[in-house]
DNA sequence: CGGCTTGCGTGTATCGTTCTACATATAACG
DNA sequence: CGTTATATGTAGAACGATACACGCAAGCCG
């Protein structure tokens, strides 16, 4: 225990070092470590010994500046949301036992901050971007897509070629929703919805609305359809919606853009004497952990984002290894029944 | 056999094509690009200009060979417990005005990853690193910390000299939780925790363990003290919860570590037909979003996640800029008492 | 048996920066 | 007016890996 060492300089262990101590040129050693074509046996032994021996790890850093870095970076819209923590479980899932690495960036819905951190993991030199739910319009990630392999989750835009795609089918998933509501005998069945202007019409939330309108539309109700958007300069979520409940006339029955602003109508909605689902019927997507508590008891929309992630990663993988044929899939939503409708 | 597509053309900018186009040297780019001494107005307004048309960017990870990166990692243990996100968005608030970007990685709650993200990291030739609560040992922090400057959130050893800590006071966190039980009537307190044997001591959730104890027997009630552990193998959380309630021996207070816990403990009181608090009173821990919801309304304890981000980025910064005396910040607790109390 | 593959290992240019030295011009000083 | 500071810009060597182009030996074939 005599730790009375002083700030030791710390040498790095560099791919010379194991050249030097294995006693082999710096391209083998390279080579080893690419298993590229050329190595023996005996060789690739004593390589990997010195390896072990130092705890030789290669530079990131330098190697970015002629081949890969075997990291990939996540860029994430928000980071409460605790369905994206689904995904990123299924891109880490995948990525776990291969020897690549993944770095997370959060853009907190701004769109610049999303353009800056992309910019920052292709400084990085990373080999390829995940995003998810991006912001930004499908143009703006073209550009970055020709410049490093991009898959986007949460993004509805099949005519892409430049980047690949992976979605749940939306526009089943809100059929379901609105088809349930349908099937409980309500006409008057509005959506709550949470996108602005500045989103890109591939976004999500903007595909969700659309499929709501058409839905309705399906059913015969078109003209019940009806669109709130919660996103207003100073006010608080749950004060717009308690706003929204206090309509005079509010509907019987809403589906709700994700589960996170569902949870809180469910709130307001027994905050204002409301029977959820004799008053007022609530369908929210997502099928969050928090949706499924008792006491909350939630119908919503499953999406499996562990499933997207693990889509979204293998694509990645297929891009990054030189596919360059766009890739758009789709996984099926299905309605997870409880009883707040 | 594969037709091996050529790489898209996307020429770079570089400091190269920069200083081509201003008409100077590489050398005085970087100087510009560092704001280094030496500079004259002309050549930096030149410069810029030339940066600006061309848009260029510097590659990180050529940065990265010689000089900073101005990137700084951020280990989480979990992503989803919304906590951490505050915490997450302290720091990147402070880093936001700054030329600093961060990124993230999760580390599962798995101590290898843990130490496998902080080599990625450091192999990434990141600045510095942030990490909350690491289940690490002590030991093997100050290891990495000898390599790359750390600040550890939730990590309790105030007498590390080779990395800084930024905590809530835990253990006056954890004494008014107990107090208010106590104010309440109750003497027949448990607690419910997390930690398992692979955790380091200094873990919080550890910490609040030994804080409970204490507390405990502060007030007299040391032969009332009990902790149960969540953490078990080949069963969820919440069959642990119901199961613990189930107890004959069942207590008639609970402090819990985490809200996480406290609310899937909450939920199933309800469906056992238990009152809270008549039957059973509930406090948790980190006054988190979902706490405040009506239909939980849970009281817990407050300690500013955001706070913990922005005092840790800070130290961070200063440690980076060249400090290299330990710093050991607490931050004060607070109860937000609600109706589960 | 000479020429041709094929397999294995090495030398070295290169990636895009930073940084240390140095060269040059201008200003200040006695 | 000569000498010395001071300010500004440039050259070129790192940094730590990859990857291309060879050299060399052994094996194969007609």
């Amino acid at each position: 225990m005599n730790e009375i060492i002083p700030p030791k300089p710390a040498e790095r262990v560099t791919i010379k070092t194991v050249a030097a101590d294995a006693g082999v040129s710096v391209a083998a050693v390279s080579k080893v470590m690419r298993n590229a074509y050329g190595v023996s046996d005996s060789l690739r032994q004593k390589v990997t010994l010195s390896i072990e021996r130092l705890g030789y790890r290669p530079s990131v850093a330098a190697r970015g500046m002629r081949g890969k870095t075997f990291t990939i970076g996540i860029l994430l819209v928000e980071i409460a949301n605790p369905f994206i923590s689904e995904i990123v479980d299924g891109i880490t899932g995948v990525l776990e036992p291969s020897n690549y690495k993944a770095m997370i960036g959060v853009g907190h819905s701004a769109t610049v901050l999303e353009a800056s951190l992309i910019e920052a993991m292709i400084d990085n030199r990373m080999d390829g971007l995940i995003l998810v739910a991006p912001r930004m319009a499908g143009e703006t990630l073209a550009r970055f897509a020709r410049q490093i392999p991009i898959v986007a989750i949460g993004h509805h835009e099949a005519s892409a070629t430049d980047f690949d795609t992976v979605n749940a089918d939306d526009h089943k998933g809100v059929a379901l929703a609105v088809a349930a509501l349908r099937a409980a005998g309500h006409s008057d069945i509005a959506m709550l919805s949470y996108s602005d202007d500045l989103a890109t019409p591939a976004n999500v939330v903007y595909q969700r609305e659309r499929a709501y309108l058409a839905s309705m539309q399906a059913h015969g109700l078109a003209a019940h359809a009806r669109v709130r958007h919660l996103k207003r300069v100073g006010q608080t979520e749950f004060t717009a919606i308690t706003e929204f409940l206090a309509m005079p006339d509010r509907p019987r029955a809403v589906f709700v853009w994700s589960d996170l602003d569902a949870i809180l109508l469910i709130n307001a909605a027994k905050m204002a004497g409301l029977r959820v689902p004799q008053d007022l019927a609530i369908i929210g997507y997502d099928n969050s952990k928090v949706a499924a508590l008792p006491l909350i008891n939630l119908t919503s929309i499953d999406q499996s984002g562990q499933g997207l992630g693990v889509l979204a990663t293998q694509a990645l993988m297929s891009r990054i290894a030189g596919r360059s044929t766009a890739l758009h899939q789709l996984i099926e939503p299905r309605l997870v029944q409880r009883t707040s409708s």
